[in-house]
DNA sequence: CTGTTAGCGCATTCAG
DNA sequence: CTGAATGCGCTAACAG
């Protein structure tokens, strides 16, 4: 495995072919002005030999690689590995391939990894992640590439998102019109200004407008797994007097949750009821199956990488910073049902 | 976005410098014969021009691209995923890239990835999918990189995988050690080389071996999702004589049966036990919790990466044919506890 | 320790 | 419609 075969380049088709490097140049990329007999040959003969074109020549050539770098900051997550398959089919569709790096939500591991996707000479970069400091930025300004921001945001880019104070006041409010009057947080680091911090302030929103009021007590702060929202869950339910309902930032803390009101021997939605967020496939895994907001993971990604293609390609550019609708999935961990749609 | 800043090359660096171009070239991929002076000089140069290494013209004249190809049937599922994390680790501590695409097991679209990947001079591949035909093989033969297989076999190729037939077998055994005499099997399609077909085959041979017998009437075959395996134990319980326990070819389905006994007024293990395969994070975010063969994914992905990289440096290879070992992992939804480790 | 010289394989003017 | 010439930005001998 890995033989060294002679490699065979355009110049040795040309020869081939009795024809110019030029013209065989011509035939690979498609180009008209090559008439249909020379065609044929210079395609006979590259058959012949198994030409295959050099994408990295043709790249130092063209400055184009048809590459785009991602930076994600976990492809193991249920959420970031959808949004990274809407990502990838839009990206194959316009012929582009797309470099993947994970960057655990480190500052320091995100500017480095964007500058060796920037090195690679990528033609266009997808930025998911925490934060957009102003040393993002910095290096965004300093890219010679087209740059766009995917479930996050920063007025400075263009990007493609959700609303997530609206989502997550809209996913309270739904306890709220339950009935509810102690309604519990679970909720991400409010170091994480991209979901944690937004969620929660949609969260306090809509109980301070709902006149129910805002309670620290009620909230706990996970880490977005599973285990942090069951401990969380028992933590709110050990109180004096325990929450009736709770909404949890992310799905995985929901479940959690949930199963925390089922080892107290209470019942879910009956004793409490929980709403996640995001709409991951184990929300309607699991029994109850989960009520949550969903958000379009695949159709960010897509939506993404198609406003990226449309820079790569100098198109004009209608909307460059999208905000996308969610829905409020209500299924059997809640219980109101079919309302309260969007 | 996207203005074209004109761009600096390491000739721009050489004569701000007053150094040659191979001096430049020296102190940017730390060559050790550089006198410190020089080096701290055209560092500084590097900084102040905000000279950029520019990788694609590297990759032609070093013939090394740093980058590796990755085939993977889909990068939304959660195996998939977190084998890829396993993959991206290995390949960013080796300073190694990797290009993604997802095949969706499409066998022209395997083979039309792998060709893409080679144009891009990826400095080896790793394959993870369905079934390795003969097209396969002869692609995989005519490139001049290695190909390593991931959680996929084949003879012919390197590879990184479990003994799948052993470890249904395992699975199975569980549920006969349990004493249930008509155990069920929720297969995926036997078309499928990789999963469907050697985990059937495992459930089969554990029957036979044990005396029980096979029963065809016990087998239902889905295609590894949710809904499939909730389907395939519905018409399960419908029999006349239904199965007091079920192997799951994967986590999502086995999940899936555990609803569908749950959701016919039975219990999960009390009245059927249910063995999933895979070990996803679902399997301990479900109650019961779901006792199933612990894949270890991450490694596969890992030691594939790993396995590749010493190809790529022509490290010499002791073992190219690696055979991971599995646990049996068993929880709630199971009756026998604490035992039959691998 | 440093500079010179050739390409790497291809796209792209510019002629014809 | 086709060919010749040039250079993309860098590494890699080879001298010195």
């Amino acid at each position: 495995m890995g033989k060294k075969k002679e490699t065979i380049t355009i110049y040795d088709v040309a020869r081939e072919a009795g024809v110019s490097m030029a013209t065989v140049s011509r035939v690979v990329n498609g180009n008209p002005n090559v008439k249909p007999v020379t065609r044929k040959k210079v395609l006979e003969t590259i058959r012949r030999l198994g030409y295959r074109p050099n994408a990295v020549a043709r790249g130092l050539a063209s400055k184009k690689t048809t590459t785009v770098g991602v930076v994600i900051p976990d492809i193991s997550s249920a959420f970031y590995a959808e949004l990274t398959r809407g990502i990838e089919d839009i990206a194959n569709m316009y012929h582009y391939n797309i470099i993947l790096c994970n960057s655990d939500l480190k500052k320091n591991k995100e500017l480095q990894l964007i500058d060796a996707l920037l090195e690679k000479q990528v033609d266009g970069l997808l930025f998911m992640g925490g934060e957009v400091t102003e040393e993002h930025r910095e290096v965004f300004a300093g890219a010679s590439v087209p740059v766009v921001l995917a479930a996050t945001h920063d007025e400075e880019r263009p990007y493609v998102t959700i609303d997530q104070v609206k989502a997550a006041k809209d996913a309270t409010s739904i306890l709220i019109k339950e009935g509810n009057q102690r309604i519990g947080l679970i909720g991400g680091p409010l170091t994480d200004a991209i979901m944690g911090q937004p969620r929660y302030q949609g969260y306090r929103e809509a109980l301070e407008e709902s006149g129910i009021g805002f309670e620290e007590e009620l909230v706990r702060l996970g880490n977005y797994r599973y285990q942090s929202g069951l401990d969380a869950m028992q933590e709110l339910l050990a109180l004096p007097e325990p929450p009736t309902a709770v909404f949890a930032v992310n799905d995985e803390m929901a479940v959690g949750a949930i199963h925390a009101v089922q080892d107290a021997g209470k019942k879910v939605p009956e004793d409490v009821s929980v709403i996640g967020f995001d709409n991951i496939p184990l929300a309607s895994q699991v029994r109850p199956r989960l009520s949550t907001v969903a958000v379009p993971m695949y159709d960010i990604g897509a939506v993404a990488m198609r406003l990226l293609t449309k820079y790569m390609n100098d198109e004009t550019i209608e909307d460059n910073q999208v905000v996308l609708e969610y829905r409020i999935e209500l299924a059997d961990s809640t219980r109101l049902k079919n309302e309260g749609e969007e």
